[in-house]
DNA sequence: AATGAATGAGGATTCATTCAT
DNA sequence: AATGAATGAATCCTCATTCAT
């Protein structure tokens, strides 16, 4: 941390800028999508004139993208996978940090749902930025699943995987819903249990053949 | 009723434009959300002049919101409940139902969606609509649950009625972004088994109380 | 000319504004150019709000293509081939009629060659239109050549056109520079005088082979 | 001058950026004209970033005058009046210089062309530039002619002149559209031929007088 | 029941230019 | 000598909506 406040007001301007220019970007398109964020309601919640947010991003959709992208960054901090236990504590333990960071930092996954739900002819930079940051997210999950329950078959693991991912996208939909109403946490932990039943009971299957 | 045929042949093709706006509504809306789906798009797709569409609904949103109402009221005839059968079999049967219906009429849910992901501060009829109907859906998912394991505590009932119908908002989700390479009928068919079983344990849990 | 008002006044009203924006357009365009020429300064002169610019046309370029091509068609209706007389006469004659339209409605020309000298990337749509019509007058003045002096090869022919033309052009730029201070109808009598003699001298040479 | 080298290196760099800029500004401008003609765009042409553009250039219209003016320079360099032979050779030689004068350096003619033709309210400075520059070789014309040809009435002389620049800068407009197809060589012959009998003509007459 | 025309507000983006460093 | 950042005005164009016929 330098302490010279010159040096900081002035180099870091740039990037505070820009920073300042995502959180608004941020908030405004986890509220209102895609298309309901425009350019001059990012520079109202930012305070920078619409010029400036060109200055830091190409156009409308690099910007969203952006969002996204760090969006899901702080969102893949807050889940780590966590050692020991027993694999059924390990699931669990899991599923409540998701259930936390979705409550926490909500934006990425809404806005990327949103996304993933539109279908325009020209593709949306943001939208493949999403799709490809949550086929990451699958890969790791098919491969813890794999580490736990090796007897999987590769068909079986896909299936559990898209279900198990599938449905936390729809719990917090759900949630965004349903506000104070839904119990998200309640609601992962079912999901993680009725998930691991199944995979033991497809493991068994296939070690039966 | 009149029976000048000039009235008649009047409303008749009002009706029909009235039907072709709809439609061309619904499958821009379906692609593009409702910011995406502008009147010119619509007056385009449907080869109406925009002035045409003002004279059958009274704005946008009203249009939307209809759009909404008649593909709910097509989905839902697609969908009964069937009688007989094994209470299972009753329940996988209708998890067949719905997964068919989304896949031949899935606009209904992917606009309900994008809808209600959205957050704006007027809250758009569109979007109401869609919310009430899908209470309705709610309520009756909830009552067939209290008919086939009366043991079940009203708190048990609303956490499986909610995930039932999240897990199957999610996995209609990742049928829309995976296309073919999901299998949108074996997941519903996991889906009814898992709801089952937690119906089951949780009436056991219930009942030894 | 029908003699309802209210039908005359209504039912033209679009014509007559399609009318008013082709007049300020070209105005505007003859003076400033392709890239001067703003929608809100069409919109300025013909008093109707830019949107409304664009019910009668698709885009600028569609606008200003628009320009060029009713500005030529009254210019060519300017200018009318003369029978009977003797050649030099008759090209004498030509030559006035085409030196008066360019004083008269010089637009055609001068926008026409402003936008010919630019080579952006995107071809422009009013561009190509003034290109295809140049080529067109070329092909009617090769023609009366060819009429005029059939011992002239095809190449001399070419030749003696491209000339024509080219100096014509040249004239034309020297009189909106020079303005009063040059003298449009003499040099168009001397060109005049030059081209003749000089396909005279031509076909002398031609006819000699 | 100093001869520290820092500064040495500093001038030289300055003026290294200098002629970047300008050429980059050049063939923006010859294409594009001087609406076209963005500081955005000649700083990704030349690399520097627009600021620095303001650093060498007091402003748009500066950096294009001074466009104007060297390319002016290089073009003049290239024409020079040959001495010896006889008129006719001598402005059958000159001829020759401007016709591949033109093919080498377009850039001057091209840009000079689209700016005299526009007739913006503000006076352009550099449209001025170009007007005189063109005027000084208007006098330079006129007194070969008068040379060559004392018994030329000044009338005479004036059109004559006119006429020998305008024809070239329309068969150079000609050249620019038609491309490869347009024999700007044996055009120049051809108007270094008429012109010449022309100023035969007319001296005779005036002589007769 | 339908439509051609109009319209003000707002959309994204680029403009020429300035300023502090 | 150079530059990253900022900015207000202007760019083209689309928006939802209305109105007279």
């Amino acid at each position: 941390m330098s302490t010279d406040p010159k040096t900081r007001k002035r180099r870091v301007n740039g990037e505070e800028s820009r920073r300042k220019i995502l959180d608004a970007a941020a908030s405004v398109a986890s509220e209102r999508g895609y298309d309901g964020t425009s350019i001059a309601l990012v520079s109202k919640a930012c305070g920078l004139p619409a010029s400036s947010i060109y200055w830091h991003f190409k156009d409308k959709d690099d910007l969203i993208a952006a969002v996204i992208e760090r969006s899901f960054g702080t969102w893949l901090a807050a889940v780590n996978v966590p050692d020991g236990d027993s694999p059924r504590e390990r699931i669990a333990e899991m599923s409540m940090q998701i259930a936390s960071a979705l409550l926490e930092t909500p934006d990425f996954l809404r806005l990327g749902l949103m996304l993933a739900l539109e279908k325009r002819p020209e593709e949306v930079r943001a939208r493949t930025m999403f799709l490809s940051v949550r086929d990451e997210a699958n890969r790791r999950i098919a491969a813890t699943m794999r580490d736990f329950a090796p007897e999987l078959s590769e068909h079986a693991v896909k299936l559990l995987t898209t279900y198990a991912i599938s449905a936390a996208d729809g719990l917090f939909v759900a949630k965004e819903i349903g506000g104070d109403d839904v119990d998200l946490i309640s609601l992962f932990e079912l999901h993680a249990h009725l998930v691991y039943d199944a995979a033991l009971r497809l493991a068994a299957q296939s070690a039966a053949r």
